[in-house]
DNA sequence: TTTTTTACAATACACCTGCAACGTAAAGTG
DNA sequence: CACTTTACGTTGCAGGTGTATTGTAAAAAA
């Protein structure tokens, strides 16, 4: 076997550059040629390690949410003070907004893939045990703050935290508002789900979150 | 001049076609041929309305947004029983949520407008005034049941509302979980903005929402 | 009726698309 | 040293794309 390269390497580059295009120019403009480009490539090169445009976008779709995951376990297991759930929750929120200018991008790819997979429901299974993982993840450290003391439905909670995070991040990068605005409005409502400090530290196992390997596709 | 002929109209026929097309296909299948085949028309009368694509993609932007707002003044003007604000809030909400096919198809190519718009300024601009008239009239209702009560700023809850309906609407466009568990998350997060019936109703004048005409394009 | 203006239809064009086929250079294995 | 396998680069092709151009039928205006 001759001239051992870094597949997933390669595929990486390949896929940054497919970002870099999708959210400058939006991801009609992802064709095998302009990626290439991007990369400082051949096509050829690209088609090697992609055997088809469809596979190259999946990979660049788990990419970016394995980019994603990868920031909130660091940020979760960062946190060394094991300050209270709030905090925490606060914390991860935060790394889905797009505050700055790589998360603006990230956003926007995502946001691209969101609309792409809305009419590719194999695509989107992809996207799905994400979101149900780190809906789990949320309703525990709400359970943990506020123990059914109101009707408040941990899962229900999560799943409408989720959505507003992901609510704000479109409004954001829409321009509607900025980020500024966003995490206001989103404190707030973790005043409602999350009441200031009502409970203490949490033990460590609680909040662990193991991001999952990126896949791999070929050889 | 010969021929009178209904330039909205027709305009209408096309976008209708477009939308068709951008919910089952997605918007990158969007073309000047695909859009005259599913409209039914030829290639040559789609440039005869649209000089050029942009401009149909945006006639079509428009009708949609259009659309909601007929949908929600409709909704607004509808109730006489003036129920409680809330019901008004929620009624309204209702109608953005992808609930049935029709709203599904709206919302899918809500969706793709929004990636589309995400990468084209220009484009956004155009979304913009929508949301914000609509956060003033959510955040309006919200003054009226809790009238500074606790420490909620009316105008941020109103921007979590409309993000966390938005938010709800992709994740259920995405099948990330059925459309009774995102009213399900809805109803819960309204439960802590607009509590129960804590204010009676209130004058007419404050529900009064003016869907803005279509947009002409040409002569 | 003649003329002009509109509403379309058909076609042509230059460009871009995904993908397949072919070529070749190099590195590992025997 | 062969020899085979991999990693590309190049080229070509059939089809799709937006748009400009041209043609034509019909209806209003003169």
């Amino acid at each position: 076997m001759p001239k051992k390269v870094d597949h997933q390497a390669q595929r990486a580059l390949i896929a940054d550059a497919l970002m870099r295009v999708a959210a400058t120019r939006g991801l009609e403009a992802v064709s095998l040629r302009h990626v290439a480009t991007e990369a400082g490539v051949s096509t050829g090169m690209v088609q090697h390690y992609f055997r088809t445009k469809d596979q190259m976008m999946i990979f660049a779709l788990d990419m970016v949410s394995a980019g994603v995951q990868a920031r909130l376990a660091a940020e979760a297991g960062d946190q060394d003070a094991v300050p209270t759930p709030r905090a925490l929750v606060r914390g991860l929120l935060l790394q889905m907004l797009p505050l700055d200018e790589q998360r603006a991008t990230e956003g926007k790819v995502a946001l691209a893939f969101l609309s792409y997979a809305a009419v590719r429901p194999h695509v989107a299974a992809e996207l799905r045990e994400n979101t149900a993982q780190m809906r789990a993840f949320f309703a525990d450290q709400i359970r943990a703050t506020s123990p059914a003391e109101r009707g408040v439905d941990p899962e229900l909670a999560a799943t409408a935290l989720l959505a507003l995070v992901d609510g704000l991040g479109v409004h954001v990068l829409g321009g509607h508002y900025s980020p500024d605005a966003a995490l206001a409005a989103l404190d707030q409502y973790l005043d409602s789900v999350l009441p200031a400090e009502a409970a203490g530290p949490r033990p460590r196992a609680d909040r662990t979150i193991t991001p999952p390997a990126p896949r791999t596709v070929g050889p």
